[in-house]
Order: structure tokens, then C-alpha cells, then sequence
DNA sequence: AAGGCGCTCGACAACGTTGTCGAGGACAGT
DNA sequence: ACTGTCCTCGACAACGTTGTCGAGCGCCTT
């Protein structure tokens, strides 16, 4: 048997085909597969047993296009990237949430680019999704409003809606990075380390103002020789650290926005035989964190917990909720494990 | 302005609007749209105003009713958990190379579960998307014989297909496994414990298979008390391994058959102080396994390539490809880190 | 000037389904 | 026996789009 062997596609049985062999008319047939009441306990035996017979499949998008009030069943998740571990943690949280009603996932990348946001928003649409769950790229997004009114419940995720009126759930990102900061300023560090995405980003540029507005508190300031911004990998961390090391005067502790930029910030410190001398907390938690040397102290943001409340409040929409936005912030919780706890020389 | 006010959900513009506001029929829009020829110039800038201002949206699942060709240009991908590092690899790879075709990809977890698989098929074939990329929970696959009949291309990705003829995607688990318990005994290991997820599970029972295949090889016969199978998370491995470490003679070194194993594995040896003692070799990769402390030596699947494969495979059948079925199976790899090059005593 | 051709454009049916409505038969009450 | 009611079931239109076909018009050829 081979695999295409004479592509012998023959065209999917229709309500019809079903309704002609099990005699019957084709309402009747949609009223046995919708389980709708007015069809004689006979008859409804036969078409399934017919139906079963021809492979009958349920075409949900013609079932759509009929239906006064549709329903795709379908959602759509644009997230950073479904690789990385945050993004991939929401898209199963938010699975586990929706699959219970039958709603299936359109799960797609951004990798923070504004383009690809709105091409993919178009994507989406065109499917006609009845929810949209957006980690944003754009710092717009004024361009929704039109299929929100047309009925397209819309959940935010990570950062806040702009120009539209939404529901967002998002982490206290300043709060966070002032609570990692105070955390090393409390053992003494004064010469720390910030490690940065770009800060246009809304999470990044939250927790560099988190971390500025702690050491503005404690009296410290901040050399820009220990400031890296617009750090967008890994590798760009780990060089931009290693370089830090080198200075005559090294930082004794850092603290690293992301999860990706403190895996650098772990490699540069391990090459430079730091890591058990310089103190480091990083933004963001990820797994194996606890089991480093030492293990990485972080700003855990609990991941299930986001997806949990995005997906409760997307289907509170879904199911005609029309109160006013809601937009829920948590807190993060400094997990404590030995690197942000190194003292100062 | 508040979330819902009013829930004012105008209807959907069609082309018939479009059409009217445009002074022209809606089949002219329908070509305007679809960029086909025969609308001039003038007109199709007219058309395309028109649809401008009311917002026009196409709507994809009421043109592929009616289309001769239908394309729901929608795949969809039953891994066994997206929010694990393996999965979310490889659906990250499938997207970078479907979206290029602007294919979307609705993203589910089987989490190895028989009905979960069958029901999630039923939904993925409910909207007729053109592909499906499955890793199996079943054992069995020739329910999908009548759907592929009908049109859907499917390729199978880690483990092979059973009772349906389809191409797939693997990983050569026996070698891997042999390779890395070959690794051990070159280095004069004999007591090494093996941790393995159920063998029912296709390359569970692969790796337990090429393990096997080494040690007989070898002419070492493995005691009952090194062996645990069945291992389905994180802790248990972890359990399991600490267990071992308590016998009078405990193993020398470990190899265990999975990602999260091999965490748990680190985690018990690390609670017995004998990290730098026993010798470990994991099969899967996973991000930061090179700044364990030893470094983790892994068996690596190349989870990019094995998404790039897969998506190789499942557009030339999109594309109408009809020869037999290809299996391709990827040769892992042995990362040497340190961890496996721990000496018996 | 008549005929033919090519280019635009529109009328209409069809895709597979659901909503509406009415036809027909069984049965109860008078 | 007749009317009215309930229960099944089917005919038909409609959802928003694309495929087919033909009408209308301008322009070229003879």
C-alpha cells in the first residue's frame, strides 16, 4: 500500500449521501447529528448506523456559515514565541482551560515583530475566530477595534492593550524588579549589573524602571558601565556580562530581565569562575533553575496562573459578557535558592 | 469606553456591501479580493476603497465551501505537551516553515492519552484542515485511513505509524540509546541503573530496547534493582534514582530515557551528594543542560531538523504528492559534557 | 458598414449546513 | 365520524463565497 496510491480522493460523504442511503431527508440527518429532539427513536438509529458507514464527518464551517450565531470554536494565541518556555507554559495552561469546552488553539509566534502581529491578526480574522488571545508586538492596537466589534473577544497577556479597550492579565513587572533589586541591595550590593531586552518592549522597559526606581531609593547610582539594554539573546547577555567582568571593577551582583538573558548571564559568570562570587537574580522563572550551582534565586511569575485567569476571562466574553474591561495584575514572588543570596566581597 | 458597551456587534460586512457601496455587483468584489484579472483599474481601486471603509474582512471558511479546490490552509499538530521543551521545539520549527506558506497551525497535547488523540482528530477533521501532524498516544492509527482517503495529509513525527500508511518523521532510539549505554561501559561502568518512561510508549520502549542491546553486548547482565520502568514524571524518576542510591551496592552510573527524567535524575543525585560521584547520560537535550554542574551529557535529537522534515513532508503532499510514503529517521547525536564521563570508583 | 474579437462585468447556481414553516399521520376528545 | 392537537418529518431558503456563462461594449478587420 502506498502512500497517495492513485489519489483516489473521493469527495467526503454530505448530509445528503447520509440521507440517501438511511432514507430519509437531509434535515433529518442535521437534526440526528445536532441531537435535536423531533426524530423518532428509529429513524435515528439508522442514521448514525448510516453515517458510520459512509465515514459522515460534521463540516463545522458550513455548520458556521448557517448558524445564526456562529461559533468556530476556535481561538487564536499569538504569543513571543511557543518555543521559549514562557510562552509554551501559557499555551498549555490555556489548552488545558479551553479544550474542556471544545475550543481549539491557533497558536502562533510574534518574536516581537509588529508586522508579523497584524499579518497574523489578519490570519486569524479571516478564520473568523471567536476570541484572540495577543501577547502584543505593536505598541498600537487601536487597528482591533473593528473586529472586537464585530464580535471577537480579545484577552491581552504578558502587556496591556494600547488604543483599544480590552482585558488584560499582566504581571506587576516595576514591583517585581524593585523587590529582586531591594533583594540585593539588603545583602549590600552597590556595584549591580542590569541586563536588559530592549526596553521598548513594555515588560523590559517595566522592570528596568522597577530596578532604576530601587536603586534611586537605596541612594545608589547606577554607572552606565553596568548597563546593557536591547539585549535580544542569549548570546548577547553572556557577551555583554563577560565584558562587565572584565572591567576594573567589576559588578558584585546582577540582575537579568528575562529568562534567556540569565541563562547568558550564567554562562559568563561560570566562564569567568564568578559564579559562586557574584550574586544574581533574574527576571522570570524557568525549569532547572533550581537545580544550578548555585541555584538561580528569580522573580517567578506563576505561569499556569496566567493562563488560568486569561482563559476564564476569554470565555466569560465568549459566553456574552459585555461588562466593562477587566485587567487583572499578579504579583510575582522572589523564589529564593542561593545565587541572589551570595554577599558582597 | 467600556468593554462591552452595549454589545453592539454589527454584523459582519459581505461582499454584497461592499459591492453596493462600490456601485458594482459583488461578484466584481469577489475578484478584487481574489486578485483575479478581468476588473479594471479603476474599478478595483474603487472595490478596494469601499472594502476599506467598512472593514471588509474575507471570510476563508465560506470561500473554501465553495471553492473546487478547498483549502482551510490550517494544519494541525497533537503533540504530547506543548508546554514540554521537545514538544514546543518542534511545533516552534513546523511554524517557522507553515507560516511561510501562511499555513496556521492549531496546537494540541495528547499528554498520552488514547481518547484524547482520537477525539482531538475528530475535532482537527470536524474543521477540515488540510494536514495533521501527530505524534501518536494510540497504538493503533488505521482509524485515520478514511480521513486521509478523503484528502487529509498526515505525517507522523517521533514515533511511526501504525494500521494506516503515512509518512513519518524519527529518531533512531535504539542507536541513540545504545550509543550512550556503549558511552558508559567504554568507561568501565557495569552497574549502571536505567529510567525509563513506560515501555508501552514507542520510544520508551526503544531506548529500554537499545539499552539492552548494549549491555548484552557487553556481556553484563543487569539486576532487577537498577531498573525502573513506567517512570511518568519528573519526581518519580527522581524517587526511583534515590531509592537506588540507598542499596548497599548503588549504581555507578545512570542513563535515563527522557528529558524529564533525566531532571529528576540530576535532582536525587544532587540530594546524595554523589553528582560528581555517579556518572549520568540522558536522552533528549534540553535548554541549559550544559550549565549543570557537571555538565549534562545528552543523547540530542535535533528537534529543529525533525520539525523541518516534517514540515518538508506535509507541504509536498499539500502540494499533491502522491508517491509511497517516505520514513525518515534522524541519527541522534552524543553531546559529551562531562556528566557522562564520570569514572566508576 | 458589417462582422468578429477581446475585454469587463453581472446573473445565477452551487458548496454543506441550519432555521422556518407547513404537510401528513396518529391519537384523543366529543 | 369529525375536529383539534401533538409529533415526525421534509421542502425550501439562506449563510458568504466562487465557478460558469453570457451580455454588453469598444475596437479592429474586411
Amino acid at each position: 500500500m502506498s502512500a497517495g496510491e492513485g489519489s483516489e480522493t473521493a469527495p467526503r460523504p454530505t448530509m445528503r449521501d447520509v440521507a440517501a442511503r438511511a432514507g430519509v431527508s437531509f434535515k433529518t440527518v442535521s437534526r440526528v447529528v445536532n441531537d435535536e429532539p423531533g426524530v423518532s427513536a428509529g429513524l435515528r438509529v439508522r442514521v448514525q448506523e448510516a453515517a458510520e458507514q459512509l465515514n459522515y464527518r460534521h463540516n463545522l464551517h458550513a455548520s458556521n456559515l448557517r448558524r445564526s450565531a456562529p461559533r468556530t470554536l476556535t481561538v487564536g494565541a499569538l504569543l513571543q514565541d511557543v518555543g521559549n518556555s514562557f510562552s509554551a507554559g501559557l499555551l498549555r495552561a490555556l489548552e488545558n482551560r479551553l479544550r474542556e469546552r471544545g475550543i481549539a488553539v491557533l497558536a502562533a509566534s510574534l518574536d516581537e515583530e509588529p508586522d508579523r502581529e497584524r499579518a497574523l491578526v489578519r490570519e486569524l480574522v479571516a478564520r473568523r475566530v471567536d476570541g484572540l488571545v495577543l501577547m502584543p508586538a505593536t505598541n498600537d492596537q487601536s487597528y482591533l477595534e473593528s473586529d472586537r466589534r464585530a464580535g471577537m473577544s480579545t484577552v491581552f497577556v504578558d502587556r496591556l492593550p494600547h488604543g483599544v479597550d480590552a482585558d488584560s492579565v499582566t504581571v506587576d513587572n516595576v514591583g517585581g524588579a524593585r523587590q529582586a533589586t531591594r533583594h540585593l541591595l539588603m545583602r549590600g550590593h552597590r556595584r549591580i549589573a542590569l541586563l536588559s531586552d530592549l526596553v521598548a518592549i513594555e515588560t523590559g522597559g517595566q522592570r528596568v524602571a522597577g530596578f532604576r526606581e530601587a536603586m534611586a531609593a537605596a541612594g545608589v547610582d547606577q554607572p552606565a558601565e553596568l548597563v546593557r539594554l536591547g539585549l535580544r539573546s542569549s548570546a548577547a547577555a553572556q557577551a555583554a556580562l563577560t565584558r562587565m567582568m572584565a572591567l576594573p571593577d567589576p559588578p558584585t551582583a546582577v540582575f537579568s530581565g528575562r529568562n534567556e538573558l540569565s541563562i547568558g548571564a550564567v554562562r559568563a559568570l561560570r566562564a569567568a569562575g564568578a559564579a559562586h562570587r557574584v550574586a544574581l537574580v533574574g527576571f522570570d522563572d524557568f525549569p532547572l533553575a533550581d537545580v544550578l550551582e548555585p541555584a538561580l534565586t528569580v522573580v517567578r511569575q506563576d505561569v499556569a496562573r496566567l493562563g488560568d485567569e486569561v482563559a476564564r476571562l476569554l470565555m466569560a466574553r465568549l459566553e456574552g459578557d459585555t461588562s466593562s474591561s477587566v485587567h487583572v495584575v499578579l504579583a510575582p514572588s522572589l523564589v529564593v535558592r542561593g545565587s541572589g543570596e551570595i554577599p558582597p566581597p
